[in-house]
DNA sequence: GGCACGATTGCT
DNA sequence: GCAATCGTGCCT
């Protein structure tokens, strides 16, 4: 748990968001609560680039829903599809762009006892819902963690998102990252 | 107030 | 291939 303490600072997430997406490759989602700790290791990651980005929710405009997106980078977006599933979103860029990194898969590291692969059982593994909307992620309770030095470096692939056809151009973009080694990304197409 | 649909998942 | 299940955005 000690080598998970450390935060990523808040200028990580300051930045171009594509940058962003492959840097959380690697790194570590921590969640205590009630002296419980549960922790994994991001393996898949989809950068939403709105408002112009036609598959970002943030192409609709700014609603009660997509605010966050609107404000400071470092934050939680977390959403409620298909009526059961929260999928769990990090603010990128800069206040006023209304950029996300969509969190889509975990390696179990610590406290996690169901699948984490794939963006909503991350969320359920985790118990992320929606109460976390808009908390910094660099707070006690839930944050990201640089971890411990990697044995290897990371090698990342990338692809076109996943679910997002309705978008036209935009879902050809190769916005999808994730660690070529590990068996628990969501779905093929490495 | 009504309605179509979704950044998913698991079962057929 | 498709059902489950409901918030959101958009229309009336």
């Amino acid at each position: 748990m000690d080598s998970f303490a450390r935060k990523l600072p808040p200028a990580f997430f300051a930045r171009d968001t594509l940058a962003v997406a492959r840097a959380l490759i690697g790194t570590y989602l921590v969640h205590r609560y009630r002296g419980r700790v549960r922790i994994g290791r991001i393996v898949e990651t989809e950068a939403y680039l709105g408002p112009r980005d036609r598959a970002a929710h943030s192409s609709r405009g700014r609603t009660a829903r997509t605010e966050v997106m609107f404000g400071q980078p470092g934050h939680a977006y977390v959403y409620f599809i298909y009526g059961m599933w929260h999928c769990l979103n990090v603010v990128a860029a800069r206040a006023g762009t209304p950029h996300a990194v969509l969190l889509r898969a975990l390696e179990p590291v610590e406290g996690i006892t169901a699948r984490s692969c794939g963006p909503g059982l991350l969320c359920r593994a985790m118990r992320i819902d929606r109460r976390f909307n808009g908390i910094d992620l660099s707070g006690d309770v839930l944050w990201l963690s640089p971890g411990v030095a990697p044995a290897r470096p990371v090698r990342i692939g990338r692809s076109p998102r996943i679910g997002v056809e309705y978008a036209g151009e935009w879902a050809q973009r190769p916005w999808r990252f994730f660690d070529r080694d590990s068996d628990c990304i969501s779905r093929p197409s490495n």
